[in-house]
RNA sequence: GUAGGUGUAGCUCAGUCGGUUAGAGCAUCAGGUUGUGGUUCUGAGGGCCGUGGGUUCGAUUCCCAUCACUUACCCCA
């Protein structure tokens, strides 16, 4: 026997019924939300995640499915979705042609990790990006989006958000941060690692000795510049008159390197250690570090698998047809009617001739809410009986009323 | 990569203090006298008790290894 590889699951089951149902949700809202489908490839060249999501990050440091492809080409399995989208953005010369573009994606990312509760290697995302808006209105707006999304699927959560500040301020507070840490003994070893390639990531590390040891650390948020202060007093107020209840962490960092500005999580309790079910942030340099024009960018991206954990699914209601032969000669008529039934209802059917119990049975099985069966009284007079299966109602219908 | 937990029927799990044909519920299939269902009744099929080795007269049970799954650490969706 043939087992799938280690971390990735078929789509199947109750999981389908969950993933559509958080998909089709969420493209309704991201629609009217003005974001439009996007698809990109699954596999792209690795620099492109290399430079994108950063050397530095856990995701291409050690997480990447990377390999030679047999034209010896160095790919990579997308770990994340931005990358793709904002170099589909570059590629189709969006950045040159200036304005807004909104786009909306889901579908398979790839990560090397240790499979646990909430995290296969194989998981799937939703996401959206959205380009050319500096404004913290947008980023006001997504978050709102995604309210209003976990609101449609039953979700609660918790937000956190904050400002990782811009390129003005941020290179003179990592600076102060480095210079604090430089006089601080006692890091971690992933923390002295962090304090050379990315030190912001200092901030949330998960060792509580780390944490004691940066209590007197200076904050993200203690730093901004009026610019960036301002765009967050006016998300922070935003969100208020929207009544979104949101928590300020200003240790939240993000494992990514691009984000700038606005950066927020949402967090779901009980479904395990991995916690975060959306995140999401402002990426304003990312366009031109892929060698587009600057554009501003802003988006998020949630985990369905970890969605689907917390849907509360709508209860399944009688829907459709059954239609039955309870003779073999009707078995015909039977196929003309499924046939044509189709054409507009969900039908089941089968294909032998049974008793009008087992048919009852059967259509009880499918959930169908109507019910069929054709015999030789039907056959005769080329009538049927619809049987309401929720009221128990009957009535009589000629074949072309159907 | 590290640590814990678990591997028995399609699914969820009992069980064997080591001893003849390994159990239940659900699911599946077939019936319950020939045209009215769901929460009725009867019956049937279905298991190299994860794999390999060791101890033993004998292992699904004890021991070791291995693989798989799972949870957690790290990190993230």
């Amino acid at each position: 026997m043939v087992n799938p590889l280690r971390g990735m699951k078929d789509t199947v089951g109750e999981f389908s019924e969950k993933y559509t149902y958080v998909v089709e949700n969420c493209t309704k809202i991201a629609k009217n939300y003005g974001f439009s489908f996007i698809e990109t490839p699954i596999l792209e060249e690795t620099q492109l995640f290399k430079r994108s999501v950063g050397e530095s990050s856990d995701i291409v440091g050690k997480e990447m499915y990377q390999f030679i492809d047999k034209g010896q080409n160095d790919v990579c399995m997308r770990p994340e979705g931005t990358a793709g989208v904002v170099r589909a953005f570059i590629t189709q010369k969006y950045d040159r042609a200036g304005g807004i573009k909104r786009f909306f994606y889901h579908g398979p990312m790839f990560r090397y990790e240790r499979p646990q509760k909430g995290r296969l290697r194989q998981f799937h995302q939703f996401g959206a990006e959205t380009f050319g808006q500096e404004s913290v209105k947008e980023d006001a707006m997504i978050i709102l989006m995604l309210k209003e999304m976990f609101d449609v699927l039953g979700i609660t959560y918790r937000l956190q958000i904050n400002s990782l500040g811009d390129f003005n301020c941020m290179p003179q507070y990592r600076d102060n941060l480095v210079k604090f840490l430089d006089k601080t003994e006692g890091l971690c070893e992933d923390c002295q690692r962090r304090k050379l390639t990315n030190p912001i990531r200092v901030l949330d590390c998960k060792n509580e000795h780390c944490q004691s040891l940066l209590k007197d650390a200076p904050m993200l948020l203690d730093n901004l510049c009026s610019t960036c202060k301002d765009d967050f007093e006016e998300l922070k107020s935003i969100l208020d008159g929207f009544n979104v209840t949101y928590e300020v962490d200003t240790k939240l960092v993000r494992g990514l390197d691009y984000y700038n500005k606005t950066a927020f999580e949402f967090i779901s309790d009980g479904i395990g250690a991995q916690n975060a079910i959306a995140g999401g942030g402002r990426y304003d340099k990312l366009v031109e570090f892929l060698d587009g024009r600057p554009t501003a960018g802003v988006g998020f991206a949630m985990g369905i698998e970890r969605l689907a954990d917390l849907v509360v699914m709508p209860e399944t209601k009688k829907e459709g047809y059954y239609i039955g032969a309870l003779s073999e000669d009707a078995l015909k008529q039977v196929f003309q009617l499924v046939v044509k039934k189709r054409k507009t209802d969900a039908v089941h059917t089968l294909y032998s001739a049974k008793s009008i119990k087992a048919h009852l049975k059967a259509a009880d099985k499918a959930n169908a809410k109507f019910f069929i069966c054709i015999g030789d009284d039907e056959l005769k007079n080329q009538t049927l009986v619809l049987k309401d299966l929720e009221t128990k109602e009957e009535k009589i219908l000629k074949w072309d009323e159907l």
